[in-house]
DNA sequence: TTCGTGGATTAGACAAGCCTAAATATCGTC
DNA sequence: GACGATATTTAGGCTTGTCTAATCCACGAA
């Protein structure tokens, strides 16, 4: 049984290792609010219960025992901002603390009967996916908003980032997942893009929001 | 903001001294399954916070701070064994642990849409009270089974003591929360006694059993 | 009233997590 | 290939929550 911060700690470095290419001890140490040396001391650990390998100044690696409890540990809390928002009225930015408590709740069976309540969801209310029982994790091929040239129809996917302040963004232009749009224009001058939505008029988004935008053909 | 042990040991004060007249550091360390001096040091601190008062060898009282936060832990509890009973399926022989766990996110926004889902409910799957968001309790006048006399038709309206045991004891036995019986014969030599649901032909109960089960006037 | 007994508290130790400060390693640059 | 910036680890310390063993106290029995 993992406690709490071991818990952090894995799901840290797991994600980590899906967005790039490594796991800093910074980045974990950034993430979780904490200290760098706190973090070595806790790889330390994960390493001797056999959940990662730990090659001192070098970097960490998920062993197959500690990718398992990472995704785990992620279907709960994807499951669980499903619940948030679609049976209990959240909205898509107010679920993520919360989220990060009851992900730590570890009952398989509240876990599955949770999954087949919500209708065994493929993806969280960000539009990322939410791994199956086993770990098994629906893959799609997605690009970046911001690297869509004119013309270009496409269906929103997922949000990359998600910071309260993009999500409200979004909100407020109306951009949800699965929302349908043609790039019409992007100004090289800043990166910022002229989209229009399948019902509505076009406006302008900047490069800082059209990169953590994932989109898919539609 | 309470730490989870520090919660804990203060819903257990809160117990006992609704069950009983007091709450006894041998008492709380049995129910928390730790030792008499952990449980004296935490007392200290809760104490010190001013959640409730310890008179050193004499007893602990609670404050109206620390009686609120006791009621909003057992709030939290109680809806989501509900939850887990109502909207996931489990049996409520099986939810104590589970509740044992949520019970500990503490988010008042949480919490509320929580109880608005499931309808504002007033009792939990064992039929104790839920506070409402105020800490109020709506208060029943009930007496237990086994001081019933013959001829008595009451319903059945709470278990006092929800181990698994009995649980599954009341289940195989098709007692439930609102069943109606009337007392046919109580034997002196053992205590047990001869009960007729509504619906079903008479059968035998404990002491044992007879002893937990809060029954309120038909 | 005195005593024995059992519950309660105190004393002292330890592991888990976290911190700061110091030491150490890596890596790009000159 | 040495240097300096930066990341990482180590050393040492603090707090929290727990334990065992020793001591203290209340209370009922004699
Ligand atoms: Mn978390
Ligand atoms: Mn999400
Ligand atoms: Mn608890
Ligand atoms: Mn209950």
């Amino acid at each position: 049984m993992l406690t709490r911060s071991e818990e952090d700690h894995l799901k840290a470095v797991y994600t980590l290792l899906q967005e790039g290419d490594s796991a800093s001890t910074k980045d974990i140490a950034h993430r979780l609010r904490t200290k760098a040396s706190s973090v070595t001391d806790m790889l330390k650990k994960l390493a001797e219960k056999g959940l990662l390998k730990h090659e001192p100044y070098y970097g960490v690696k998920l062993t197959a025992k500690g990718r398992s409890h990472a995704l785990q540990l992620v279907r709960r809390h994807r499951l669980w901002e499903t619940f948030l928002v679609q049976r209990l009225g959240f909205g898509w930015d107010e679920v993520h603390e919360v989220a990060e408590q009851l992900e730590h709740v570890a009952y398989d069976k509240l876990t599955d009967r949770l999954d087949e309540y919500l209708g065994k969801p493929g993806f969280d209310p960000h539009g990322d996916p939410i791994p199956d029982r086993h770990g098994r994790i629906r893959e799609r091929k997605t690009h970046r908003l911001s690297a869509c040239a004119t013309g270009e129809v496409v269906r929103i996917a997922a949000v990359s980032e998600t910071t309260d302040g993009l999500l409200r963004l979004l909100d407020a232009k109306g951009l949800r997942i699965g929302s349908q749009l043609t790039v019409q224009e992007v100004h090289a001058f800043d990166g910022s893009m002229d989209i229009k939505p399948k019902n509505g008029s076009a406006f302008s988004v900047s490069k800082e929001v059209s990169h953590h935008l994932q989109v898919e053909p539609a």
